[in-house]
Order: structure tokens, then sequence, then C-alpha cells
DNA sequence: ACGCTGTATTCGTCCAGGCGAATATGATAG
DNA sequence: CTATCATATTCGCCTGGACGAATACAGCGT
């Protein structure tokens, strides 16, 4: 249905969306690690979140009280492609590279949810 | 730039500019021939080459009173890789294949502007 | 100059969806 | 049970952009 083929599109057609994707690249993250490195309000994130999952484009798994947000596998070749470009394309946007800095070093520190947790 | 991105994507989130792109994979069109085959008022398909162009998906090329457009050669691997989906991806989607039949049937007749001319 | 044809723009209206602020829900700890 | 933390939703407001209808403009023929 091409109507699912604009609404896939119009997922990608905002920045912090835009970045959100980039970010699960590297993997699952939770809200609370999604809202530090994008540096916005937490509603925000999660209404783009939500978004993002009646695009079909992110799955959710809760744990206790935390929600991971994950990329869901590609089905149809479009959705493969949008998923291409995420990675092959846009490591060169410095916006992108520098969340996925802040990212990898919040991953280091264990992330929000590890408070009071011993790996 | 993110901008630039994201206005790109916003040119493929919509139905009409999404087949408008499809077609002119096949080379380029006169706005005329885009109407018939889209099968919108002429405005409208005027108001969407606009936003391509904007864009910089699409370009204009004038000759007499007719303005032919034309994809845009890919300069960023994301572009390119949006285009691919446009050939790749999409030909399994009944609207645009019946866009391109129509597209085709409408170029071996010559088209809006063979009207007169003899080839 | 005039009119016709092809294309572009303007205008008024309407709706999706962006934001911040406030509030609701769900899960765990005490 | 209550408090607290993580996340989600609601509300009011505002902008981008889609549409139809009407109009403007540009190039050509006569």
């Amino acid at each position: 249905m091409i109507a699912d083929i604009n609404r896939m599109f119009r997922a990608f057609s905002d920045p912090i969306r835009l970045r959100t994707l980039h970010l699960l690249l590297d993997g699952e993250m939770c809200v609370g690690d999604l809202v530090e490195v994008l540096g916005v309000p937490q509603p925000t994130a999660s209404r783009h979140l939500r978004y993002l999952r009646e695009a079909g484009l992110v799955e959710v798994r809760r744990e206790g009280r935390w929600c991971f947000y994950s990329l869901v596998a590609a089905e149809s070749g479009f959705h493969g492609r949008l998923l291409d470009c995420l990675g092959s394309c846009f490591g060169e946007v410095p916006e992108l590279r520098a969340d996925a800095e802040r990212a990898g070093r919040l991953r280091e520190a264990g992330g929000c949810c590890a408070a009071g947790e011993e790996r």
C-alpha cells in the first residue's frame, strides 16, 4: 500500500526521529538514555517514539520500569534500503556522529538503568 | 545539513510526489503528460513539481511552451539510495506499476507535445 | 495586437503534526 | 498503601503544507 510507504517516509522526515533511528542502529536504548543523548524533553522523545512505533520502524521491550526501544528488522525491500541509509550514508553527518559518540560514552557508563546495578 | 535530509525525505512523503518521481525514472516528461498520467488537476501537479524542484530532486528544461521535468542525478549517497528505492523496491507497488504502464502508452502515442508534430 | 495553449502562482480553507506544560499510568521500593 | 521513578498521554497553541478555484504569466500562431 502506497500509504504505508508514505508513513514510513514521514517517519524519517523529522530531525529528532532521524537521530533516534540512527542511535538505535547501535542497539536498543531505554527512553531515559535517548532523552539524555538527544537533549530533548522526555515527553517529546516519547511522542516521536510512538510515531516510529506506529510506522513499524521500532519496537518496545519492557523490563521493569524501563522501556527499551530497538529497530524492527526490515521486512520489505525499501524498508531495508532506508535502514541502509542510516548506517552507510549518514555516518558523515556531524550531528549524527556526535549523537553516536555521546551514546557510546553513555553505554560505557551503563546508562540510566545502571544506577545501583552492578554489571 | 540534517535539515536538507529532512526536506528530501518530506519530498518522498506524499503519494503524488512519489508517483511523479517514479514516473520520471523512465525519462523526462512534460507537465501535461504528468497531469494526464497522474489524473490530478494541473495546478496540483505544478505545486508538487515545485516542491520536488526545491528539494533538489528534479530539474526543468523549457522547450517552447512545454516544461520537461527530469530527475536530478544523485550527488549524495543517501540521495542515490532513495532513487534506488524508486527503481528496485517500488516496482511491486500496484499503483506505481499502473502509472508506468499508462506513461508507456502515452510515450508511444507521442504525449501531449506530439499533437501536430510529425516524428 | 490578439487569442490560445501550457504552466505557474495566489488565495482561502483545512488538517496533520510539532511544541511545552501539565497530568496520567505502570512498576517497583519501602 | 504510599511514594517514587520511568514512561506515556492530554491539552492548547501554532506552523507547514495539501486542496480546489481562480487567476497570472509566457510562448507561439495568426
